[in-house]
DNA sequence: TTCAAAAATGTAATCGATTGCTCAATAGTA
DNA sequence: TACTATTGAGCAATCGATTACATTTTTGAA
């Protein structure tokens, strides 16, 4: 019992071939009308549903795609995801999602399994550890479309959804400049990566657009999370000139900072501003809301499907996008001085 | 180019057969070492992956399972996660998820669209606006393992993992009396799920145990999140004789509550104390760290993986298994009179 | 040397749906 | 009436891997 009912079983019920219920059912106009409806009723009737590995496999399309990520508990993630469902659900993908947990080993695993398993297409934000692009040119190779978003790296032919972090850092500086710092430091999280690199050259070109030099001693790695975020706000503030700002590659680093500060009972933002990036959701639900780069994670998750959708349809065509989306900085308390404006 | 090598490929290259090549790489005892070792290489030379779907098809097993829940963006459910996925990757399984963002309609189509794809087994925290059973049983007429996490309804045959949440809130109550709360008010999300009927009844219990009435002034629902918090704070403190704590039934309103009594002025916890449920990260590193209570939920995905697992095994024997884990009480300074121990 | 048992491969069907090609039946035309 | 379009539906191959059931080749004992 309980077997799943396929086409052949119509077929046998109707005393017709399994060929003609197919059609049938996919109102192909070679099929009369009178044959169409009762294939359709019985198909009901039958409560038949279409075997869509059976489908997958004639096809050769899965219509799953693999998004493969560091982690799904970051808003920012979880946001891109959600974007991603909303576009390629309701045309019939599936999303699986992989979590590389920064490891490389695993990123390339979780690739080939993808590949394996074959999926129309992969969505990628690789990992922090990531040095190598065999299993990239893998995938190129077996002609399934890649496509980087947020984190990634050049490969030639691969497109990708990136935020313009050159253009949020600049903001964030000129910003805190703009209140009247002028010691800011800077935590950058891994410069291995564009996104960290580019939202450093963003904070130092904006340094040096308003005159002020850059001090690599204000330059601070950020190791894990909010606790990194403490040890490098004690250092710099042990400095002999300590900063009076800190621009944080990451929410977590920011608030790190913040805690440390209050601690040893510096004033925020009067005496000293802090900024982070992400703009995760307790960044602004915090006593003292944090000011913050947001991502667009939703936009992000859509344009990377729409990329990936328009290598699937242009099969042959190669195409290489670069999208750039636009960073908005949130004003939030952390580094607002003179309370004019907050946006939430 | 590009074209996929199947082990047709590789029989035509070593003039055997597909049967043969098939055996070799399964390491089938009735083929010669040779052979094998010949096959393997060739199969290396040539890139050969092998073609799950077409595995799959033949084996009717996907070695995927879906994963339906109503978010992935709060830390517990992403957790879970994290925890079906620790346990049902390293053994080749592909964890489909699929968010219903508390629609029935949506949970039910992706149910459908699931057993379409040939899932090997289904893991759901049902929607909170769920009350149709219907596709839940399509699920078990196909033979589909089912299985409920967190978030249940009551099948015949079907398992579930589940907190033991009366229990969770029995101590979170017993707590706050033991602070020397009297006048305990509880935010409640939506007694039509049984996660917060059972929180609501553990609470009353407690009360009860310990001699005090239960005041149905001081039951109130949640609405949305941080702001329903403010709002339920708000109507409790106009009350003739207000409550002198609050247990949410959610973190989120534990804090906008936080956030509407700090507002009026009220001492947190001298005056007051607030605790909430789920311990989203958040609570430990607010200003004011919040109470509440741990869900396991990574124990919660490995557990519900397990009874997956333990149910695909014995495909005759019909299993129902109901797992109810333990919760931790995290007592942090938003409920903490007597400063003696803050567990991180 | 002979022949059965054991070892190593091959044959062909199967999973479920799709589709190019063929064929039959009906309609239409001269 | 004879013959050709047109329409409706069947046949069989295909996607890639597996596997029950042959068949062939070796091995080894009598």
């Amino acid at each position: 019992m309980a077997k799943k009912t396929t086409i052949y079983d119509i077929a046998k019920k109707l005393d017709i071939t399994a060929a003609t219920v197919s059609r049938a059912l996919n109102d192909n106009p070679r099929i009369s009308e009178d044959t169409k409806k009762l294939v359709k009723e019985t198909a009901v009737q039958m409560n038949y549903k279409q075997n869509r590995l059976a489908l997958a496999l004639k096809s050769g399309r899965s219509k799953n795609v693999g998004v493969v990520l560091p982690y799904i508990n970051r808003n920012f993630f979880s946001s891109v995801i959600r974007g991603i469902e909303e576009e390629l659900n309701p045309i019939g993908y599936h999303v699986i999602i992989c979590q590389t947990h920064e490891d490389e080993k695993k990123e390339i695993d979780t690739v080939q399994n993808l590949l394996n398993a074959q999926v129309d297409g992969i969505l990628i934000s690789i990992s922090r550890k990531t040095k190598t692009n065999e299993h990239f040119r893998q995938v190129l190779k077996k002609n399934v479309p890649l496509i980087f978003f947020d984190r990634k790296t050049d490969i030639e032919g691969v497109s990708s959804v990136t935020l313009d972090d050159y253009e949020g850092a600049y903001k964030v500086t000129q910003h805190l400049i703009d209140q009247g710092c002028t010691k800011i430091a800077h935590l950058s999280v891994d410069r291995s990566l564009q996104i960290y690199q580019n939202r450093f050259e963003g904070y130092k070109q904006a340094l040096e657009d308003n005159g002020i030099d850059f001090y690599p001693e204000y330059l601070l790695g950020l190791k894990s999370e909010i606790e990194g975020g403490k040890e490098a706000a004690k250092k710099l503030m042990q400095l002999e000139n300590p900063p009076d700002a800190i621009f944080s590659s990451s929410d977590h680093g920011a608030l790190g900072s913040i805690q440390y500060l209050k601690e040893v009972g510096i004033r925020i933002p009067d005496d000293f501003c802090v900024v982070g990036f992400s703009n995760e959701p307790f960044t602004q639900f915090m006593e003292l809301p944090i000011s913050s780069v947001d991502q667009s994670p939703l936009l992000m998750g859509k344009t990377a499907a729409k990329v990936f959708l328009e290598q699937i349809d242009s099969k042959d065509v190669k195409i290489e996008k670069r999208m750039v989306l636009a960073p908005t900085l949130k004003i939030r308390t952390s580094s607002l001085k003179q309370p004019i404006l907050v946006t939430k």
